[in-house]
DNA sequence: AAAAAAAAGAACTAAACTAGAACAAAATAA
DNA sequence: TTATTTTGTTCTAGTTTAGTTCTTTTTTTT
């Protein structure tokens, strides 16, 4: 398509021509450019004028057009992609899956190193997910201690029994069990004898998600 | 329709076009199918504009240019992408990370997803780990239950209060809290009412690793 | 194992870029 | 209008980069 210096020169072109209103003259151009002499920048016009990005009338003085850009990505999106792949590659881990822990067999034995178990995508399957800190007790009988990490998927409705982020008068966040056992009254249930269910009116109540996974580090 | 090369060459020639603005080189398009020389380029690209997807000006540097793109591509790349997928897949996630629950304040406020949770990463940081599936409740009070999946980092010695994986008499592998109360005994100590401790001793009790991560997912 | 297709390698040719200078046409000022 | 300045064109010449072509080697296919 075009060369580095065509299309550098091509970009200033457009933008000043934008920004004053009449193009450049080539004394300006090859400053902009960095040549020390426009014979340069007259066979870059040349160039790109059989190229057709722009148009000339010859021997007249700042009488460019730029007829066409090149089809490019911003580079903002470039960046963006750029991130979001080393994200990716520098995420990826495979680890062996060895199955369940058995009485009576040494793990070495029933370790199966084609298996692989791969945490970040059995974990987030489709949908939108984040994550959110567990503190206190409340779920300790569900197995969800204080300090662990809850994926939760992205959900406006759950159905009875799911574990939920329900947000109470929009202002209170909690995870709990949900249950729908009358027309507009929503039961938000504890995992811990020492806490009490609670009967809420459902207006009061807003789902904000559900309780895909919970993971939790040993150090 | 296109050839493998062909489709991968139209591909990059694409891919450089949008984000430089600049057609690539022959010895940067070598490079980037994996040829040593570029008298192959020269026939890939006359392919490519026999059946027109590109234009190209003869003897001028960097003058191709693409007009249109495949609709279906080579069974060979279909195979390649495939693959590809599976293993980032299996790599990698980032969730925003909401950070903790706290009474008092909606999810919305405190949400920065400027933060992420790199899950896989974060999990098995450095080391080399396996995957268990817990089987059975003995350590439901420390929230490890039954169907969790354990990542465990590979060792051979561990210290007081870590839970472990012991292989008691290589013969019998399970998840418990390991104390070393005095010389030449082991305590296995369960987190369950209903299970008692063991006490071995140390020569019985092979350390096959240390709970790294417990993991577990809803449905 | 022979034939065909791809790829590699080298030699060659052409374009792109740089710089300097001389000159011609247009625009502007006197 | 003429003179002056600005602007664009053309030429030469050397250097670098890039594209083409041909022969040989390797690989693939039958």
């Amino acid at each position: 398509m075009l060369t580095e210096k065509q299309y550098k020169l091509l970009m200033f072109i457009n933008k000043v021509t934008k920004e004053t209103g009449c193009s450049p003259s080539f004394d300006e151009m090859k400053d902009a450019i960095g040549l020390k002499s426009k014979s340069g920048i007259h066979s870059l016009l040349n160039a790109l004028a059989e190229r057709e990005f722009i148009k000339k009338l010859p021997h007249k003085a700042r009488a460019l057009e730029v007829v066409r850009m090149p089809k490019f990505k911003p580079r903002a999106i470039i960046e963006e992609e750029k991130k979001r792949e080393s994200a990716l590659q520098s995420s990826a881990v495979q680890i062996p899956f060895y199955g369940k822990i058995a009485a009576g067999i040494p793990i070495e034995a029933i370790a199966d190193e084609t298996k692989t178990l791969n945490v970040a995508f059995d974990m987030v399957a489709k949908g939108q997910f984040y994550a959110l800190t567990i503190e206190g007790d409340s779920m300790i009988e569900a197995g969800i201690c204080d300090g662990d990490t809850a994926i939760i998927k992205k959900a406006d409705y759950a159905n009875n029994g799911q574990i939920v982020v329900a947000l109470v008068d929009n202002n209170e966040a909690t995870l709990k069990i949900l249950q729908k056992k009358e027309e507009d009254k929503v039961w938000l249930v504890p995992c811990n004898k020492n806490y009490q269910t609670r009967i809420l009116d459902a207006k009061r109540v807003k789902i904000q998600g559900i309780l895909s996974s919970i993971i939790r580090n040993y150090h």
